[in-house]
DNA sequence: CTGAATTTTCAGAAATTTCTGAAAGTATAA
DNA sequence: TTATACTTTCAGAAATTTCTGAAAATTCAG
């Protein structure tokens, strides 16, 4: 298993980005060399390629799988898991998008939510009006998430590639058409 | 300095989900504590607060600023540095998006770049083809995000509770008066 | 200036995370 | 079945990150 120089860079820098994106290193390194290769690749390819222990794999893939970001696929007489990307690059940043928002907002706004219940009617610390302003805010950002979850990508990537252009168009329907979506904000 | 049950539980929280968003244990607590105290706190106030070491404040501090999470502020005829918040919960949010972009999207797209140059004319790899893709990825959601970035708050509020309501409204616009910016979607 | 109050630094200790590799477990071809 | 080809597990080693606290640096009132 030889990789070009490319490659080697590559799967380097995700080694390395790693854990800010929230894994360690070589399941960074092992989703970057599943993702570049064109065929299926085996744990030994990997432990090889990577340079790291069989074990280390395995663990690596299980975290991988619990992220969504590959599955393992098996040829018929050949008794090797053979690891593969669970989609185009697009799917796998949509995945790790709704992964990291599991792990790193919804637990927040549970904890959030249930403080605020614990709140006495009479009470107006700025300590509560805080809490109160982040609950808000990951409500707001949670449902708009569900919301794009479920768009279409192409929808999705048009959205994206008006940027604030949006704006602009709905500043020009509401003037045509005032509705009630605007005044609370 | 004493705090609320409900200010203990919340600082607690931030402290553990502080490595998953990137930064450590103490400089979470910190956050936290700065964010729901009403009035400024002392590295002395703090260190007491979350039991930890002078020295740790004193990094953890640094790292705030580093994020402009946090400014100080001083009195005069008192020498003490007193933390605050550099904003309201939704710009300090928004401050932990832009640093966060910044390390952990920024140096792949220019990695991605550097490596998409590197490649001759005539290479038909896949892992040529995934890292344009990655590439293309990479500056959509850059460009969409400096867009945002720039969006006045309410707007910006306004069009996430639409969330996918946009896309219905942008489709109903663009039959009305069919345009060039679909078409390569 | 001087010196007391404060912050910063940083070497090494403590805590945590990651990795290895051998042993145990599992699945399947024969 | 059984033998074998593989995968998983996990105790402890290695690497990395975080934290402490004393010493150095800085700041500023007098």
């Amino acid at each position: 298993m030889q990789m070009s120089a490319e490659t080697e860079t590559f799967v380097v820098h995700f080694g390395e980005m790693a854990s800010r994106w929230g894994f360690n290193r070589t399941v960074g390194q092992m989703l970057a060399l599943i993702v570049l290769s064109e065929k299926p690749l085996n744990a030994d390819d990997i432990a090889q390629g990577l340079n790291v222990s069989r074990g280390n794999v395995s663990m690596a893939a299980k975290e991988l799988q619990s992220w969504r970001l590959i599955r393992v696929h098996r040829e018929p007489g050949d008794r090797k898991d053979y690891l593969v990307a669970n989609g185009s690059i697009w799917e796998l940043a949509q995945q790790v998008m709704a992964e990291r928002k599991k792990r790193e907002v919804d637990p927040t706004l549970s904890v959030v939510r249930g403080l605020l219940m614990d709140f006495d009617d009479s009470d107006h610390s700025h300590a509560r009006a805080q809490m109160q302003e982040m609950n808000d805010l990951l409500e707001l950002f949670t449902h708009w998430f569900d919301d794009v979850q479920n768009m279409k990508p192409d929808h999705l990537k048009a959205l994206m590639k008006m940027g604030a252009g949006v704006g602009r168009v709905l500043e020009m329907t509401s003037r045509l058409k005032p509705g009630k979506k605007d005044e609370e904000a």
